[in-house]
DNA sequence: TGGCAGGGGTTGA
DNA sequence: TCAACCCCTGCC
């Protein structure tokens, strides 16, 4: 068992806030399990310290859930605002983390209009079924090259009905070289954002959360129903109806600025889990 | 036990 | 702008 410093840090924060949908924790051990880089491992923190074994590097850790300074003065950054402000509070050490683009790319596409515990149901079928076996155990996530070579039906079996057509032509897109990923850090988010569009079952809010969690492009911002309900209901509580997508998109640039994303990371958490109805 | 509504979007008409 | 898309869960 090896072990890090990580202040100022929530792990279990951090891996409940819909941002991965690799990891599992037990409540007996107390431990998180699941794969940074294709590296399974279980992890547990107490106070400030992370404990963890695996085949994963103390520096590969620091990356994924982001234990940089950077980080810390990021924070600082951010508008006082009140709302954020007590978010903030109730999920102290939440952060972005920095997962694989690939596998970032196949979760949100299986996102669309299922929770949580089902898109962790499909990654683990995946890796199951078309991964690879891992030398220290558990299964690596399949790559573009080895979902193109399936069936809809192959992807059907994984229980993630009408989004296996989208993730099997976006696979193939990939492995094709009709999408190049790498394009994504030559352009600003807006135009990333609309290069991830090409792919099938990718629009606006699951480009801006593969921006986010797999680029690490902090001024994206991901609207759905939640981030909706919360920007009505906290920002324009006299509106009748809720803002539209547009007006929200619009409203948190001005707002919150170019670290809205991490604004809406904090908003997000802590309005589904903590803030008071 | 079974029926029904609705859910962390996107597509195509 | 809006129905259709699959499957799972919670509720009655």
């Amino acid at each position: 068992m090896s072990s890090l410093s990580a202040p100022d840090f929530c792990l279990h924060h951090t891996l409940s806030a819909g941002q991965t949908f690799c990891w599992q924790f037990a409540p007996d051990t107390g431990f998180w399990q699941g794969y940074i880089l294709q590296n399974p491992c279980r992890i547990r923190q107490q106070d400030s310290s992370l404990h963890f074994e695996g085949s994963v590097t103390k520096n590969q850790i620091r990356d994924y859930f982001s234990l940089h300074p950077a980080w810390t003065a990021r924070l600082k950054q951010l508008p006082d605002d009140p709302h954020l402000n007590k978010a903030r509070l109730h999920v102290h050490g939440l952060r972005c983390v920095r997962e694989d683009w690939f596998e970032c790319v196949c979760n949100f596409i299986c996102s669309s209009l299922k929770q949580i515990p089902q898109i962790q149901s499909i990654n683990r079928e995946l890796r199951q079924r078309y991964g690879q076996a891992l030398p220290h155990g558990g299964w690596s996530f399949p790559g573009p090259q080895a979902l193109a070579r399936l069936t809809e039906t192959d992807l059907r079996q994984c229980r993630m009905g009408y989004r296996a057509r989208h993730l099997l032509t976006t696979a193939r897109q990939i492995d094709t070289g009709a999408f190049d990923w790498h394009q994504i850090a030559r352009l600003n988010t807006d135009e990333a954002s609309l290069h991830l569009q090409q792919l099938r079952g990718v629009g606006p809010k699951v480009a801006s959360c593969i921006l986010l969690y797999a680029a690490a492009r902090y001024d994206a911002f991901p609207v759905d129903v939640w981030v909706q309900k919360l920007m009505h209901e906290l920002y324009f509580p006299k509106r009748r109806q809720a803002p539209s997508l547009k007006q929200i998109d619009k409203i948190s640039r001005l707002h919150f600025g170019p670290l809205r994303g991490i604004a809406q990371l904090f908003l997000f958490h802590w309005y589904r889990t903590s803030y008071p109805r």
